[in-house]
DNA sequence: CTCACTTGGTAAGATTCCCTGACCAAATAT
DNA sequence: ATATTTGGTCAGGGAATCTTACCAAGTGAG
C-alpha cells in the first residue's frame, strides 16, 4: 500500500477527531472553515497568503473569512503596512477554538506513541518533516 | 508540528500530482472521482461497500459511480449473488488511469525513497500500515 | 510625475461534492 | 408469513470551490 494513502487515512483520522472535539466543545465548525482556521497565526495574516497556505483561491478563503468572521472566530483589521490590506486576526472565540485542537491533537500524539512506541513516532515525525521539503508547495 | 498535518500535506501532494497525471493522460477525472476510482478493485465491488471504503454516503458514491460510468472509466453489472445488488466493476479506460495512476505512484515513492533513504520510507510505511489499525474505521 | 505593472481583494455565476430524509425491492431471519 | 436487514435510488438542498472579470492601492521606470 502506498505511503501516501496511509497518510491521508491517519490524517482524514486527525481530522475527524478535532471536528468532532470543536463540535462537542460548542463549535460548529465545517471542515474546510476548520482547516483555514487552523492556518491563521497569532499575529494574524493577509488573505491572499492565508489562501496560498491553505491551498485554495482567494476567492474561496475570503468566503470561508466571511463565514467564521460572522460567527466571531477572525477579525479583519487593516494592515499597517499596506493600506489595500486588512489582516485576518484570531478573535477570542477563535483562539479557545485553537485550544481545543491542539489539546485533542496532542492526545491524539499520545496515543500514536503509545501504539507505535515514542522512538518510532519520533522518526515518522522527522522523516515527515524532511519529505516537506519536496511535497508542500507553500514552503 | 503535529504528524497529521505533515501527513497530510505529504498527501495532498501525491493526490495532485497523480490527478496531473491522469490529466496530462487525457482522464478528466475530479479529484472526488479519482478517490472513488482508485478503489475499485478488479474484482468489483458493491455500491456500498465502496461509500464505506471512500467514507461518503452511498448517495455521494452513486452520484460519483454515474459519473465515471458514463465516461466509461467503469461499468455495473448485476452481482450473481444478490438480485439487489450491481457490482462495479473497471473497466478497460478504468484501468488505463489506474495504471497511469500506479506508475506516478512508482516516481513518487522512488523520489521519496532518495530524499529520506530508503531505509527511513521503510520505517515510515511500516509505522504508518501499523498506525492503520487504530486510524482506519474501515478496517 | 505619470504610466504600466503588480498586488490585495471583491463580485457574479456555475459546478461539484456531499448530506439528510424518504422510499423501494430483494434477501434473510424468526 | 412477517419483520428486519441490506442494496440501492430519488428529491432537495447546502457547502466548497472554481473561472472570469473587475477595482483600488502600491511600486517601479522613464
Amino acid at each position: 500500500m502506498h505511503p501516501a494513502l496511509l497518510m491521508f487515512i491517519a490524517a482524514r483520522h486527525v481530522e475527524q477527531r478535532v471536528l468532532a472535539a470543536l463540535r462537542e466543545a460548542g463549535h460548529d465548525l465545517t471542515l474546510a472553515q476548520a482547516r483555514l482556521l487552523a492556518r491563521v497565526p497569532e499575529d494574524g495574516i493577509r488573505l491572499t497568503q492565508l489562501a496560498e497556505s491553505a491551498q485554495v483561491t482567494k476567492q474561496t478563503a475570503g468566503f470561508l473569512v466571511d463565514q467564521v468572521e460572522k460567527a466571531g472566530y477572525v477579525e479583519r483589521v487593516p494592515d499597517p503596512t499596506d493600506a489595500r490590506a486588512r489582516l485576518v486576526m484570531v478573535g477570542p472565540r477563535g483562539r479557545q477554538a485553537q485550544k481545543v485542537a491542539r489539546t485533542i491533537e496532542r492526545r491524539i500524539e499520545r496515543e500514536w506513541a503509545e501504539h507505535l512506541g515514542p522512538d518510532r513516532l519520533r522518526l515518522v515525525t522527522d522523516a515527515l518533516s524532511d519529505l516537506r521539503q519536496i511535497t508542500d508547495p507553500f514552503l
